[in-house]
DNA sequence: AATATAATCAACCGCCGGAAG
DNA sequence: TCTTCCGGCGGTTGATTATAT
């Protein structure tokens, strides 16, 4: 609110010249020198009004084009570098529920943008959907088998509904580790509730849960994520990774996404 | 070593909703 | 109440880099 009010008496300081109003707008990579100037002014004013940021930087971009390099570069709090298997499980997790609401998923992974988890989704797990299913049926499919065999592998046991399998063939099956439900479910809560702008109409509704998604396949891939779903305190508990590993669940496995796809694999088996 | 192809990622575009005038 | 502006979001594109042939 602050910046809010420094940016308004910044804004009316000095209004934007006619000439600079006319300049044509630079497109395309951003150089060193626009960055520097960029977090040089954000720096100092804040975020927001990026338009006026713009123009008073002398930068020769529009608002959004200021704004979405702050958001997905040159923000401090920025994390770069390979996805970890606990994001991948997380981001699988959150798609499964609310479908393509990138922002809405990127809050849960602390330093990550939407975009760049929009570009993970994209590049790594849509593409390795497509190669693993040539049919079509099965990619509609398949992301809602997720969220069982990550609930399972995190909490320690299956939702009540939940009639799919668990185990990969030749595997040993998830650790079932109780932990503290109670307070994962506590902390989870409590991120959903520190989200901003979260609104009923962002939580999805509540009636299926687990099993009862895989039938609701096509509408979960759509914007807005469609039918069934969890309401966002029923989060998931934290992903008990380690213990993963500890039963002999690799990092690679997760990753390379075959323990997920064999999940699905063997679920389209026994229909 | 050169070329073709695939993968990745930064950036732009268009739409929408909310705030302000 | 209507209009305009701005920020945010998801989808898409295009450039760059990596890998295969």
């Amino acid at each position: 609110m602050e910046v809010h009010k420094r940016l308004l008496a910044w804004d009316a300081e000095s209004p934007p010249s006619e000439e600079m109003e006319l300049e044509e707008l630079r497109r395309g990579p951003w150089t060193v020198e626009e960055d520097i100037v960029l977090v040089e002014h954000v720096t100092e004013h804040g975020e927001g009004r990026w338009n006026a940021l713009a123009r008073r930087a002398g930068l020769k971009r529009t608002g959004k084009s200021c704004r979405l390099r702050w958001l997905n570069y040159l923000r401090p709090d920025v994390r770069r570098g390979n996805i970890t298997p606990e994001e991948h499980l997380l981001i699988l997790d959150l798609h499964s529920r609310w479908g393509n609401r990138w922002s809405k998923i990127a809050r849960y992974l602390p330093g990550r943008t939407d975009n760049e988890i929009k570009n993970y989704w994209r590049t790594r797990v849509q593409k390795h959907a497509e190669q693993r299913d040539v049919g079509g049926a099965a990619r509609r499919r398949w992301t809602p088998c997720l969220p069982e065999p990550i609930h399972v592998a995190s909490c320690g046991f299956p939702s009540s509904s939940y009639v799919g399998p668990i185990a990969a063939p030749g595997r040993p099956p998830p650790p079932y580790s109780f932990g503290q439900p109670e307070q994962a479910i506590a902390a989870c809560t409590e991120t959903a509730a520190s989200s901003s702008s979260t609104t009923s109409k962002d939580s999805l509704p509540t009636t299926a849960q687990g099993g009862g998604m895989i039938e609701g396949g096509e509408e979960m891939l759509g914007v807005d994520g469609g039918g069934g779903g969890w309401a966002e305190s029923q989060l998931p508990c934290p992903l008990n990774y380690d213990e993963l590993e500890n039963v002999g669940w690799e990092s690679e496995d997760l990753l390379s996404g075959d323990y997920l796809w064999t999940v699905d694999d063997s679920w389209s088996m026994n229909q």
